[in-house]
DNA sequence: CTAGGCTATGTAACCGGTTACAGTCCGACT
DNA sequence: AGTCGGACTGTAACCGGTTACATAGCCTAG
């Protein structure tokens, strides 16, 4: 009872938290499998049996090892969210949507992004293994999913974010991008616009290709004016939309507005046609798309198609958590979701104030 | 040789990546040691048989087990990012800057954010434990600085971001916020500012304290004007900053400079005054803090203290590395990085173009 | 010819947990 | 009194790797 091996015996009592669970059996006098059973409330244990160990628990501050437990258990607690970049607005949104979501869940979150290629995506993938219990991905590229064929997705149950349809087996959540943009066009057409130029995103992207795909979509529907002239390159930059609002302004004759493919290039857009001298909503209305938070503070507050990034986020989560449940035998689900007509001073919607709130602003679902 | 149990035998090639390194050995017939030596690099390998190991971990896509490695290792190449929140550009900037620092040298981040209390910090502390080999961690507010006393970082190599000093024994890497506000302050009295107002940070945020203490220094060394009436409450929030200015359009004397404690107030200031009529910065100067990406695209264009957010987080990154090599012996490094003064048109200094680009805005290194 | 040394490989302990299974103890039931 | 069943606890296998040490074969120097 008393045969202690000096060797390594009690520490002073709160130094770090790397005991391990054996010294906290032997200190309590009891077996390792009890003490395990205490920690995660399994089993049996006698209610002073369970005090005296929590008691050595504390005094040594011990706290389990998670690759340790990880190990045995096969689950890590931690999801992978895998991202194409981490810049700007929106990503900062989605992953606070994410880790909110999942820290409430118990779960860590692991994040990587910018991603040059194909290569460096299976590397990160592979390294993956064992790491986390699922994935949230968002890849707008075709090219790059498709090296997820070949990659452990195949057993990790995965969550796609935004990614171009594909016959993979996994769920899907996808921004009704198309849509969103056919009722943008639809707004300015509303208000009398009918030439109206439109700031591309990068085509490789797919929710770029989308949203370009539902301004033609109305344009042509609508009959409003089609000029190659009006769709300016872009890749979802800033500095993209400054240099497209130079271009625009040369554009003979004059769009009356403009539609671009994020809020960050209607900044720059916002940015340029006001060094030019140009009034907006005046002369040129402006719209962008994802309704990042700082739009509504724009002068004018910039109107765009409000998608809720954090609650996207969220959703992710928890498609992902179910996903996790159901381990694999489960036809893969696709979801889309619809954004809103955010409508504010920059397009010169009538009716609607210069002002900032969001009650004050029109939001309007699309059908 | 060929006594191979059928049970669960070599897989369809390809299936997912959950083979062991049993049966990549078993099929190499080779011992898992030397299936191990060969993954690797260690010891020596005749070619013949890791050109055979190798072709099995090919042909079963077979990847090591992290969390596996992790337990006998000791080191699971993640390093856990500790975030008081995620919001706005600030925070992506951060991350980016991490991210990319770190998967250059091959670990993985797990970050957390929005963490209400000290309880919750230090949960997420201890849960830490056996997941990360290094923490970057960033707490603004002193009392949950204190949180990490009782728990592991003890023991845990860390880095400190813009925390306030204390005396724990970490690495820390502080932005001069006090000498950045200073030098602003400077500058808008040099352009004939006698009357500054100030939109405060959070008050229980180290930053937003240090930023408003360099305010009031120079304030009091240049002779301006002191006057608590031109301190503005806010909490690093665009609303807060639309909330201030609209107040401080009342202060009478009406002020003819605003300095906000960081560009996310200094853009709702802007809104407001935009909405209010007055001319940025013909009636009013302006100026923020950070230097988002976005700050210079608005209109004017936005007059910063520049911290280069990324290389911060980046260098933070280094630090950490450094001090996981050094595993502890060895005393606690403090480094401060001065900011630097980004003078663009929204605070009316001449010769300033409208311009957006950073060469033709003035970048003036403060003393 | 043999002791050593080097290369290539296998054996088995170990990392720190979880958990199936096997006691042990004790009160209740027949 | 003898059985039985639950409550409580311990033993040891196992998770999937890494690695110290042992072993075997072969070559070279003494």
């Amino acid at each position: 009872m008393t045969a202690e091996t000096p060797s390594r015996n009690a520490e002073p009592a709160g130094s770090g938290g790397n005991a391990t669970i054996k010294e906290v059996a032997r200190l309590a006098r009891v077996s390792v499998a009890t003490v395990s059973r205490v920690l995660n409330d399994k089993g049996p244990v006698r209610d002073e049996t369970r005090q005296r160990i929590l008691e050595v628990v504390r005094s040594l501050s011990y706290v389990p090892h998670g690759a340790a437990r990880s190990l045995t258990t096969n689950q890590t607690d931690t999801l992978g969210v895998l991202l194409p970049d981490i810049y700007g607005e929106f990503f900062s949104e989605l992953i606070r949507g994410i880790d909110s979501a999942a820290r409430r869940r118990g779960y860590h979150v692991l994040v990587s992004g910018s991603h040059e290629d194909r290569e460096e995506v299976q590397a990160v993938l592979r390294t993956l293994r064992g790491r986390v219990d699922g994935l949230i991905l968002m890849t707008p590229s075709a090219d790059m999913l498709e090296a997820l064929r070949s990659v452990p997705p195949e057993t990790l149950p995965t969550v796609l974010l935004n990614c171009p349809s594909t016959s993979l087996p996994f769920d899907s959540l996808n921004v009704d991008n198309r849509g969103g943009a056919r009722a943008m066009v639809r707004h300015l057409f509303g208000l009398g616009h009918r030439r109206i130029a439109f700031i591309q995103g990068p085509l490789d992207n797919h929710e770029a290709r989308e949203r370009l795909g539902g301004y033609r979509d109305a344009v042509r529907a609508l009959g409003a004016e089609m000029d190659p002239a009006l769709e300016i390159r872009g890749d979802f930059s800033e500095e993209a939309g400054c240099r497209a609002g130079e271009r625009i302004l040369a554009v003979r004759p004059r769009p009356t507005a403009v539609f671009a493919a994020n809020d960050a290039m209607a900044i720059g857009c916002l940015y340029a046609l006001r060094e030019a001298g140009i009034e907006v909503p005046g002369e040129v209305a402006l719209a962008g798309f994802d309704d990042i938070p700082i739009a509504r503070y724009m002068s004018p507050a910039l109107t765009s198609v409000g998608v809720p990034i954090a609650e996207l986020g969220a959703l992710a989560m928890e498609r992902l958590l179910d996903a996790m449940r159901q381990k694999g035998s489960r036809p893969p689900r696709h979801e889309s979701l619809p954004p809103a007509l955010v409508v504010r001073g920059s397009c010169g919607a009538p009716g609607v104030p210069g002002d900032r709130s969001t009650s004050r602003s029109i939001r309007k679902e699309i059908l």
